[in-house]
DNA sequence: GCGCTGCATTGATCTCGATCAAGGAAATGA
DNA sequence: TCATTTCCTTGATCGAGATCAATGCAGCGC
């Protein structure tokens, strides 16, 4: 059907696949499998090894069960990501599904072996690993050494730069994830997350509208919150 | 000297560099920067853009510099480990020798478009990188939800793992790094890591011996502690 | 519309780890 | 050997954010 092909063609040009008439991509792209995510619903794995996953459309939430209740969410994800579930270890590891998705699913293992002969594949998705690592390394300084406000500073800032549009000098945000989420990525609890928003709020420097809306008035003062290195752009 | 040539030699192994005589693995060689860094001493970049080291010698460590004098140790690095120098972004990275250090320093992006065309090395990379970025959410699901204890039982087993020596039950830790650099790693202060280690000596899951010595004489006990997911080896 | 349910906000209190402040032990150098 | 410095440990106090507890509000089915 339309779609789904539509979805293995913006993956091919995601990992830049070779032509559409390379077998090597024709291989590949019977690998994948398509897989369609319900809001609120998520992926367990189940031990199935690290997975490689295409996000052809929707939010998504990758999250680390530790002991107990208690989650930490690792990263968000946005349509076009490409990015690994890694294996179970210490943790298990899930995708939720923020809205309705559509993802493509490959066994990492396999995905690599059938990718070990086209450079270009690789070096895609080492690009794809750098910025992975960039982020969780950022995410590690908040999580480490910053205050709650800095964090929501931080948190707004980088969906700014991912899902913002831009609207004169503000920057209108829709928030696929609840507030819940943004503790969960965050370190801190809702209760703290909607506190430090009402400050925000009275300071005029965001406004919100109903649960998912949130306007950024003020980018500079939310630049100097978030307790980014001085002299960084 | 024989020393250098060991160097390229033990780097040219971790990264199945192609034979000695390939004129691929002759230009990397070429490319490297073999630099000798005494203990305490950390090599500033400049914003020279990423880097890719491959660490000959010693134990360093991987700074983020937050505002101010906030730093956040990203990861410890032992002899033989590879791995990425990002870029300054949001904040600026640094590698400080916890001990004297003899390093192989690479700009990451020549050896990219250097390494483009050999898919091992390529391969090998990624491996180097999931390998980074699996530890990285892991310090993250330790910074965001675990407590103090359980961050310091995260630790003495990951040092276990990485460096520790058997010795009967017990596992025998000679730490490279202060509990300046343990309370930076783990986002706590000097005084939250020594009183963790003093109720873990008084409860004889531990013994030490002078500033770095450390015997883990009880591994379960630890594991308990370290608030992993239940049920995993 | 109305009531139900789940999410978000606000307030009161508590707690873990930070901060402040001394001591004590180990490495370093004369 | 002793002095100096640096690092580590221990104690007392403080505070940011967690926890506990209502209350308010948005979305949804009826």
């Amino acid at each position: 059907m339309a779609t789904q092909s539509n979805t293995f063609e913006t993956f091919a040009h995601s990992v830049k696949l070779a032509e559409p008439t390379s077998p090597l991509r024709q291989r590949i792209c019977e690998l994948g499998r398509p897989v369609h995510l319900a809001g609120g619903s998520s992926l367990e794995l189940e031990d199935a090894g690290a997975q490689l996953v295409y996000l052809t459309r929707g939010s998504t939430k990758l999250v680390a069960h530790a002991s107990e209740a208690r989650d930490q969410i690792i990263a968000f994800h946005f349509t076009g990501d490409t990015y690994w579930i890694p294996a179970s270890d210490n943790y298990s590891y899930s995708v939720c599904a923020l809205g309705d998705c559509e993802l493509l699913l490959f066994p990492a293992d396999t995905f690599l072996e059938m990718a070990e002969t086209d450079p270009h594949i690789l070096r895609g998705l080492i690009g794809q690993m750098t910025d992975a690592l960039r982020r969780c390394r950022e995410k590690a300084v908040a999580l480490g050494r910053k205050t709650a406000s800095e964090r929501i500073a931080v948190f707004l800032l980088g969906m700014a730069e991912r899902i913002g549009t831009a609207k004169g000098n503000a920057v209108v945000l829709d928030l696929p994830m609840s507030r819940r989420d943004i503790a969960e990525s965050l370190g801190l609890t809702i209760e703290t997350v909607s506190r430090q928003f009402t400050i925000l709020r009275d300071a005029k420097t965001i406004q919100t509208s109903g649960r998912s809306l949130v306007i950024l008035n003020d980018l500079s003062q939310l630049r100097a919150q978030a307790g980014y290195l001085a002299g960084t752009a």
